[in-house]
RNA sequence: GGGCGUUUAGCUCAGUUGGCUAGAGCAUCUCGUUUACACCGAGAGGGUCGGGGGUUCGAGUCCCUCAACGCCCA
């Protein structure tokens, strides 16, 4: 190795360099494992599995942040960590990228490729992504345990997810069902909610007449239904009317009321119509109405046209009686808000639909025709009959698919459900007794209000990326071929419960001639198959069992993450030591989708929570407060960050911004590439393929650009201006230990003796425990910005700007020198520690260097330093260090300092000129600034020549007071006499407002009744205030008779 | 529609249980290259704490109300 040389050290921190270099150091020296055997008290934290779909982005950038801060400290403080870390497949999503780019690239479907070719596709796009995604990981800094990374389709993961489907569908916690789902026709897939947007096009709607069968006299002929959606008739199995219309008008016209009360004038005239209307209507329609509902009451039936389909006229609260004729066409199969009244009125539901989108054979002549076709057959047939009473143009809200971006259909299909009773309740339990608690505390609510709908959990899904779910169907055509199936799929198994679970489903539709017409069962047998019987599974298929397509809700393996990666259900060592982990750190919008399933599969799994903490961190959004999304054109990407201000300095802002609050923002900025200008994104730049430099008016490209000509273009980066302040943060770091190591040249480790040490030794002791301590319980309780604002602080502002500016008196005297190095190098050394969480590059190179002159250090216990810092001991100083009295010492010559400072600055006396001043003041206080006053010289070039009670002004003098004391400084041939005056004149403005003030606060008895201790305080500061006064005014008036 | 959050200096944010002249960083202005750092140092200016009402001796802080913005759930 080369000699090492302080002097060799840059004046900026080689970032790039040096991240590379260390992060490869800590990895191959087995810093980041976690040791399953190891004595010391395990700390477990969990990755949230970044989705493998594309890029980390800023909000990932905080997320493994504060989970790497967390982490490092608990190693630092001896515990035996483990980051386990891992991506997600995220089931939909990836098939969706790769879907989407298949049709770009080759104008292919997932047809024409199938599904082995399309999975293996996916397979490869999730090789890629993966790289990066780990690659940015660690580039942030991440210290993950890297050789444990998993995959939610991992072996290992599939395994936990076969055993939890097999145990949950052994105890019949998951079942098939039907269920309305939102479907993709062009991707054949069903959509879960949020992916569904809406859409406001212009459309119809349309007045039809079903006849009424046998109606009595009086009765209408016909009843008159409404729809956007004309096809859907073909699948309709009911009309509704409202059981009680009078009430139902009633309701509607106290809300309006109620709104009328609220609504501001130019809203009145609108509700005040609205009301008037509704009046009429009563009026008209009433009668109308409650004939309808008694003829619903009677049993009527309507003749459901073009199908020739009796079907029931019911009651039922979704029909609106305020509406078009109050009567609605109800198809269970087709439409969320009718498959919920065909619950409740126990009607059948007709599924209309093939999964192409295309009418299906229940529809007679219309089978075949797609939605559209069948739209315009419908209406046609229908005027045809004369039974369109009327369309209107009216402007509806068409659901569309974010994926494929085309319409959506509602449609009833078969799916599997895991039954959630009494495990959202174990999950409820756990956070009301406090087994898993949520910080911030606000976050709880909306966890046990989801939890406590305990709505089932729909797990299937209708694609070919993700977990395939493990059941072989066989449908029964007669009730005898049951018990010989079930006996012959036992006798396969060994009649071995734990390698087969078997359900029967019957057929719900019990009518045996329907059953035969519709083509149905009589049952289905859906075996569960446990992992590693693949003869078993072969055989099943021999039977003529078919496994089921669908895959398992991405939800359902991320549930299992905490245990799954830790080789669940093997009772692993690592299993026994680090479950359950102990915290977990995310954002709010997957609480209940991720971290309440996690908390219910723990349970059920392992009984035990799969973690105690959960902390859930702020979103960032961009200037604007939009959310930060490649698609909108606003997204940063962390390397781009790290590329400009290191690695730490992200960290660092990342930290820095993370308060209490749900949201923080992050005003975003273009970088050109030719002259690292940066300027404001808009609203509009931020969305164009190139931009031009405001700066030096060259255009470079964006994300965005698509053009041989754009793309040729250099590309411009996106960032924020925010990372600057952490970038000069650790330029300053960097400098102070540059300055440290220029000083420390002969240094001997030797103890200190407690009575040598001086009063800044003895004040930067005492800070050094306060802000460990401090430290220490913000970052216990994920106070990030509270943690870096206090680090911040600090080190600039007491360690730098001070500390380090006295021992540079301290190192010019031989005899002193020593002492200070030792001082200097402990403090340095606890600085660094305390930093390192946040800013581990910097901090570790430093660290390195600062080993290679002492490597010995200590002021009272003298011990050889750590190889590497991020194993280092955290600093834990004594509390008997924090010295109030030192801090308050000090505080008087900050005060006297800073009032020199000003003098010079307003008196505008170069730095140059040596000015003399004296300070008055008590002769206790001037016995706590005795040993500090030989630093006026360095701090503001200026030299104390009197100290305490006798000190007069000179002559011509500029005066300053604070409570404590008058300063002086002589200013003969020096003074800008109106400058005084005018700085003399504010401060007694000033002065006298402050003493107007206590006086009202002290000529108020019930104050000084109810809080007699701070009306004493207050009695002080007053005094103190007018004998500044008195002495401002004093100088004032001199000053004055001097112009 | 229900729930949650935000509104403090030009910008981004702190502000503990109500209490003395409401703080920081960036930006602005003035001065300054004293060898760790100009990604620096010293200083200054800048705030009717979103509007209105209430409780209180006293409100940025507690309560009510209105407004704007954002997020989640339906």
């Amino acid at each position: 190795m080369t000699t090492f040389n302080p002097n060799d050290i840059p004046s900026r921190f080689d970032f790039a360099e040096a991240q590379n270099r260390i992060f490869q150091m800590w990895e191959s020296g087995g810093y980041f494992e976690g040791d399953p055997k190891s004595e010391k008290p395990p700390y477990t934290v969990v990755i949230p599995p970044p989705n493998v779909t594309g890029a980390l982005h800023l909000g990932h950038a905080l997320n493994n942040t504060l989970q790497d801060t967390l982490i490092r400290m608990k190693r630092m403080q001896g515990f035996n960590t483990l980051w386990m870390p891992g991506t997600d497949h995220a089931g939909i999503a990836t098939q969706a990228v790769v879907e989407r780019r298949l049709k770009e690239d080759e104008g292919k479907t997932r047809h024409d490729l199938g599904r082995k070719a399309l999975v293996e596709r996916i397979w490869k796009w999730k090789e890629q992504y993966e790289e990066r995604i780990l690659g940015q990981l660690k580039q942030i800094g991440s210290s993950c345990d890297w050789k444990r990374t998993r995959f939610t389709l991992d072996e290992v993961c599939a395994r936990a997810v076969r055993h939890t489907f097999f145990d949950l569908f052994q105890k019949s916690l998951i079942y098939r069902g039907k269920r309305l789902v939102n479907w993709d026709t062009y991707l054949q897939t069903t959509v879960s909610d949020d992916e569904v947007f809406s859409k406001t096009v212009k459309g119809q709607f349309w007045h039809f007449k079903y006849p009424v069968i046998d109606p009595k006299p009086g009765e209408p002929e016909y009843v008159i239904v409404a729809t956007t959606r004309p096809e859907t008739m073909l699948g309709d199995t009911a009309v509704a009317v409202h059981p009680e219309p009078d009430r139902a008008l009633d309701r509607v016209a106290s809300e309006l009321r109620e709104k009328l009360k609220k609504s501001s004038d130019s809203e009145k005239a609108i509700v005040e119509g609205q009301l008037e209307a509704l009046a009429a209507r009563r009026e008209a329609m009433l009668p109308k109405l409650e004939q309808l509902r008694d003829m619903a009451s009677d049993g009527r039936k309507l003749m459901l046209p073009l199908m020739n389909r009796e079907i029931p006229l019911v009651c039922d609260v979704w029909a609106k009686p305020e509406l078009g004729a109050g009567c609605v066409k109800i198809t269970p199969a087709h439409d969320p808000n009718d498959y919920e009244v065909a619950k409740r009125c126990d009607l059948p539901m007709i599924n209309i639909m093939n999964r192409d989108g295309t009418l299906n054979i229940e529809t007679g002549v219309y089978s075949g025709l797609t939605m559209k076709q069948a739209r315009k057959k419908v209406v046609e047939d229908l005027d045809a009959l004369q039974l369109l009473e009327k369309v209107e143009d009216r402007e509806i809200e068409l659901p569309q698919s974010d994926r494929s971006k085309t319409p959506i259909e509602p449609f009833l299909a078969d799916q599997w459900f895991v039954a959630m009773s009494e495990l959202s309740q174990s999950a409820i339990d756990a956070v009301v007794d406090g087994q898993v608690s949520i910080t911030p505390k606000r976050y709880e609510r909306g966890y046990l209000d989801w939890l406590g709908e305990k709505r089932d959990w729909p797990v299937s899904r209708q694609l070919w990326w993700g977990h395939q779910i493990p059941v072989w169907t066989k449908a029964c055509e007669s009730e005898a071929e049951v018990q010989p199936l079930v006996e012959a799929i036992q006798a396969l198994s060994g009649f071995d419960e734990t390698v087969a679970a078997i359900q029967l489903e019957p057929c719900e539709e019990t009518d045996p001639e329907k059953r035969a017409k519709l083509e149905l069962p009589f049952a289905s047998i859906h075996v569960c198959v446990q992992s590693g019987c693949e003869e078993f599974e072969s055989a099943l298929e021999g039977l003529g069992l078919i496994r089921e397509e669908d895959v398992l809700d991405t939800w359902f393996s991320s549930a299992l993450w905490p245990h799954s990666t830790l080789g669940w259900p093997e009772q692993t060592p690592e299993l026994a030591c680090f479950y359950p982990t102990s915290t977990l750190i995310t954002s709010r919008d997957i609480i209940s989708l991720w971290v309440a399933r996690m908390v219910l599969m723990g349970l059920n799994n392992c009984g035990e929570v799969p973690f105690d903490k959960v902390y859930i961190h702020p979103k960032i959004q961009d200037g604007f407060g939009e959310t930060m999304s490649k698609s909108k054109g606003n997204g940063i990407d962390p390397l781009d960050v790290i590329a400009k201000f290191g690695a730490d300095a992200l960290r660092f802002g990342m930290a820095h911004l993370c308060t209490e609050t749900q949201d923080v923002r992050l005003p975003v900025q273009f970088e050109c590439p030719y002259c690292q200008h940066s300027f404001d994104q808009t609203k509009k730049n931020r969305i164009l393929p190139k931009v031009s430099c405001p700066g030096c008016k060259k255009e470079f490209s964006t994300q965005w650009a698509e053009s041989e000509e754009d793309k040729r273009l250099e590309k411009g980066a996106v960032i924020s201006e925010r990372f600057e302040t952490a970038r000069n943060f650790v330029n300053k770091l960097w400098n102070a230990s540059r300055f440290a190591m220029l000083n420390l040249e002969g240094y001997e480790a030797s103890p200190i003796s407690e009575e040598d040490l001086t009063v800044e030794d003895r004040w930067m002791l005492s800070r050094l425990t306060s802000v460990s301590g401090n430290v220490t319980a913000y970052l216990e309780d994920f106070k990030y910005a509270d943690a870096t604002r206090e680090l911040y602080e600090f080190a600039w502002h007491q360690f730098c700007s001070f500390y380090v500016e006295m021992l540079k008196d301290r190192f010019a005297d031989e005899t002193k020198r020593p002492h200070a190095q030792r001082m200097l190098a402990y403090s340095l050394d606890c600085l660094l520690k305390l930093l390192h969480p946040v800013m581990p590059f910097i901090t570790e190179e430093i660290w390195q260097n600062l080993a290679r002159i002492c490597p010995e250090r200590g002021w009272a216990d003298v011990e050889t330093a750590n190889h590497c810092i991020i194993d280092a001991a955290w600093p834990a100083l004594n509390p008997a260090w924090r010295d109030e009295a030192i801090e308050n010492q000090f505080a008087l010559y900050q005060a006297a300092l800073s009032d020199l400072r000003e003098i010079r600055n307003s008196q505008n006396i170069g730095n140059k000129k040596k000015v003399k001043f004296s300070i008055k003041c008590t002769g206790d206080i001037a016995d706590l600034l005795q040993p500090l006053g030989i630093y006026f010289s360095r701090m503001a070039n200026a030299e104390l020549v009197e100290l305490g009670p006798s000190a007069v002004a000179p002559e011509t003098s500029a005066t300053r007071t604070t409570a404590d004391m008058e300063i002086y400084v002589d200013l003969d041939g020096l003074i800008d006499i109106g400058a005084e005056v005018k700085r003399l004149e504010k401060e007694k403005a000033n002065l006298e407002k402050s003493i107007s003030g206590k006086q009202r606060q002290l000529a108020n008895e019930k104050f000084v009744a109810a809080k007699p201790d701070l009306a004493k305080e207050i009695q002080t500061s007053l005094s103190q205030a007018e004998s500044q006064l008195a002495t401002i005014a004093d100088s004032l008036q001199k000053m004055t008779a001097k112009l």
